[in-house]
DNA sequence: GTCTATATGAGGATAGAC
DNA sequence: GTCTATCCTCATATAGAC
């Protein structure tokens, strides 16, 4: 049988917030009760609420983590040089860091509705900052000469959209490696906005 | 005060599948009560089982609607030529079949971990269908010389989320027309896999 | 076809013992 | 830090009156 009590301080914090992860990610957050997330990390339910005060920050924190990381990730993948070899850095850069974070991806733009307001506005602060950084990327290129772009802002939205898609139908026992996707995919956007 | 009995048939059915596709949308399949669809609708919750054996059929309900509306719109749509026409043919009407219909696309995305087993293996083949009729365009494109495609399968899915992000930015009051969105996706479609 | 009332169960969150 | 027990609200679905 499991454990009735003791201490198991340190591992049980980020042990909800896998369980949450995983089982938002299946199910949706509000169909998740917080009796099957204690469940899946085998305490009981009461327990929980030594790590979050509520459902909601949870939610909350789980997105704002995986926003928070994505950007810390690309300011120290973003380099100078031309805009085209910028394009190909944030191509590259965007499969790699999503591809293995199907779960935060799927409940990052899943569950945006079941943000409360004021957490909502933050999440979408985190997201406006990395579609800018594509922005500047497609204009800069524009400006150059090297991109031809009806409008950059919905460029900048069609291609998240493309590149954030793979995370729809790959899967890590798939015939392509990630290597083999980022280049399909940088071809796609090479040509998709060339001069 | 709102009417307490009486007979309304003809209009209650169409109201509560037009209530609880708009609920949904907005706040998920498990977040929306039976009870809310009910209010939303100006009857008590009883009633609503008149209309739906239970809250799961009415999802599918919605998802099949839509699916259906899709594949017989465009087989409607579809015609013969070579392979760039038809891509321009789906390209286009993929953007204008799905721009009014918002709720819809949010549902038949969003909602399909909720739908039991079943229904979902349904709904499955009949996007597959869809799908299919892309890759078939691009494969003929292809053997045609018109396209250079890496992969017909990924190209197929990445091209249908390029497109069905639209939804994701397109505002009916925005300063774009349809016909000018349908004019910069088909620039960059038809860039992304030219030759 | 809709209402009211109810059966039956699950939900988030808290209090206090250990 | 975790447990047990509980409060209070809400859920889906059904039964039977009108």
């Amino acid at each position: 049988m499991a454990r009735k009590q003791g201490s198991h301080s340190g591992t049980t914090g980020p042990k909800v917030r896998a369980a949450a992860l995983r089982l938002i990610a299946r199910y949706g957050f509000a169909a998740v009760s917080m009796r099957q997330i204690a469940t899946d990390v085998g305490v009981q339910v009461g327990a929980l609420y030594n790590y979050t005060p509520d459902k909601q920050s949870l939610l909350y924190d789980l997105m704002h983590s995986h926003m928070a990381e994505l950007l810390t990730a690309w300011d120290q993948e973003a380099t100078a040089g031309t805009a085209f070899a910028r394009l190909e850095r944030f191509t590259r850069f965007h499969i790699r860091f999503h591809l293995p974070r199907a779960d935060q991806v799927f409940v990052s733009y899943m569950e945006l509705r079941n943000l409360s307001p004021d957490n909502f506005t933050k999440i979408e602060a985190m997201r406006r900052i990395y579609e800018d950084a594509l922005d500047d990327i497609l204009r800069a290129g524009e400006a150059e000469g090297q991109f031809i772009i009806a409008d950059s802002r919905i460029t900048t939205m069609g291609l998240i959209a493309l590149l954030t898609g793979v995370s729809n139908w790959y899967r890590d026992d798939g015939r392509l490696s990630v290597g083999e996707i980022e280049k399909i995919y940088w071809d796609m956007v090479r040509k998709s906005v060339s001069a």
